[in-house]
RNA sequence: GGCGCGGUAGCCAAGUGGUAAGGCCAAGGUCUGCAAAACCUUUAUUCGUCGGUUCGAUUCCGACCCGCGCCUCCA
């Protein structure tokens, strides 16, 4: 089965295939290191994740890059402001995020590139372009000329000839010939870091990075360009505007743009408080791997709004498919298998990697799922599921979890198994006597420490909350 | 003003020109020493509103209402 992605550059839902057949390069735009990642930024990035695992998932191998912008307006000021270089300032949040994206289980890219290690690429880029017409000069600052290049626009399906009556223009930037026009590199100041290249002293602007680290690493045409929704316009028109310019071919053949989010139904904003990290989320008690599946559970393309009672939710969700694997797991089950059962399984799966194929259409792909657990677990209860079903239902949560990996608890320590062990084997005990006062407090205790027991058919069963 | 997205049960949410997946929550039941888990039943004659096309529309078209995004830094 083919998978179909949507291409924000066609507004259409095309197939895709690496242009060679077997890799995949993919180039995505990763933080800017300013502060801690909030919940959004790890929408994108979690959903980029899902890409890179489903991309695997058909066979292909990946050759990814992520770029962490450590230079930029915000930086220099805040770092400024600490009285720290940017270098000092940056290593902290790019520390950070990396814990973070490790905590929620988002795959390392292939390759990660950071802004300030690739300056001379930049410098040299922006040389290209003025050596081919593309720029100007105004007050040591380069520009790019956008009414040079005719295929402005095509990304974010603007026209941009003609006034634009209504929109708001810059009125510090009054040394651009055109509104639109947008800095290459800027022009060394006092008390900002700057670097001397073939283009002046100073530093790069925003768009530049991209350009020259994805087309150094990937090669002229990428497979695959994404980032969040709001990128859309201007940065990636303007990476296709520079990167184009030069090489006369197309930037990437793919763009994927995931949506943002709300919280409690409202733009996430510092003034009204929704405005949350992945550590304060987990300090509030939530696990990471329930943010993941939630952040997960509604298809990117649509805006999600993340909600306590949506995490109570998921964390329910979730208990629900660890429950199944577990009593896969520890039923005593017949030999053999049913084939009913069988091709039910075959069918779940078929249905689940339909959805994912269809667009990353996650909330479809949890929906077969979930449908199949049901009928598996009724079929359990019938004894109408024997010990081939298992593993054969064992195999499919693997693939479900090889790219959501939500089943596997983020461990927090408390008690060894031996010792939960030996604490069922007291309350079995006192079971036996009927003194099930004491086999009680055994099952609170334990369970205080986070440790639910069930009583099936087969002897006691266990997990970890 | 331009371009674009969404409005499906209490909440989240899939979906299709042929009569509404799934998850959470809630109520009742089966099972159980009690729980837990699991299962069963109930929960949208209806998909923002009003028209149109059609044998038939939630799904196509039009208008309108509501919420939101981008056009300026932004995942």
């Amino acid at each position: 089965m083919a998978l179909h992605l949507f291409n924000t550059l066609t507004q259409r839902v095309d197939d895709f295939t690496p242009s060679d057949g077997h890799t995949v390069r993919m180039y995505t735009c990763g933080p800017t290191v300013y502060n801690y990642a909030h919940i959004g930024n790890l929408r994108t990035f979690t959903f980029q994740d899902l890409l890179r695992r489903w991309l695997r998932s058909h066979g292909w191998q990946l050759d990814h890059v992520m770029n962490i912008t450590d230079v930029e307006d915000k930086i220099i000021r805040n770092a400024a402001a600490e009285g720290k270089t940017i270098f000092e300032y940056t290593d902290g949040y790019t520390k950070a995020f990396l814990e973070d994206a490790a905590r929620l289980r988002l795959e390392r890219p292939e390759r990660i590139a950071k802004a300030t290690d690739h300056i001379r690429e930049m410098a040299g880029l922006i040389g290209q372009l003025s050596a081919k017409g593309y720029t100007y000069t105004s007050d040591g600052s380069v520009y790019y000329r956008i009414s040079n290049f005719p295929g402005y626009g095509k990304l974010s399906h603007s026209d941009f000839g003609g006034i634009r009556p209504g929109a708001r223009v810059d009125v510090d930037e009054y040394e651009k010939d055109d509104a639109r026009d947008f800095v290459l590199w800027k022009a060394a100041k006092s008390g900002e870091p700057s670097w001397d290249t073939c283009v002046g002293n100073g530093r790069p602007g925003w768009h530049i990075e991209c350009s020259a680290m994805a087309m150094k690493y990937l090669g002229e045409t990428l497979d695959i360009h994404a980032g969040g929704i709001d990128l859309v316009f201007p940065h990636h028109e303007n990476e296709i505007a520079q990167s184009e310019a030069v090489t006369g071919k197309p930037f990437a053949r793919f763009w994927v743009h995931s949506e943002h989010l709300f919280v409690e139904s409202k733009k996430m904003s510092k003034s009204a408080g929704n405005f949350y990290t992945l550590r304060e989320l987990e300090a509030m008690g939530h696990a990471p791997e329930t943010i993941r599946y939630l952040l997960l559970s509604v298809p990117y393309r649509q805006k999600l709004n993340f909600t306590m009672d949506g995490l109570k939710a998921a964390a329910t969700s979730i208990a629900r498919l660890r429950g199944f694997a577990l009593r896969l797991k520890t039923d005593r089950l017949g030999d053999g298998r049913d084939e009913a059962m069988t091709s039910r399984t075959a069918e779940a799966r078929k249905a689940f990697d339909a959805a994912l194929d269809d667009d990353l259409n996650s909330a479809a792909a949890l929906g077969a799922i979930f449908e199949y657990v049901r009928d598996a677990n009724s079929a359990l209860d019938a004894a109408a599921f024997l010990s081939g079903n298992a593993t054969e239902a064992l195999a499919l949560l693997d693939r479900f979890d090889s790219v959501f990996d939500v089943l596997r608890p983020t461990s927090e320590g408390g008690l060894s198994d031996a010792e939960i062990e030996k604490r069922i084997a007291e309350r079995t005990q006192a079971k036996k006597a009927r003194d099930f006062e004491r086999a009680d407090s055994i099952r609170a205790a334990l369970l205080e420490t986070g440790v639910i027991l069930e009583d099936t058919k087969d002897g006691v069963r266990w997990k970890r909350k």
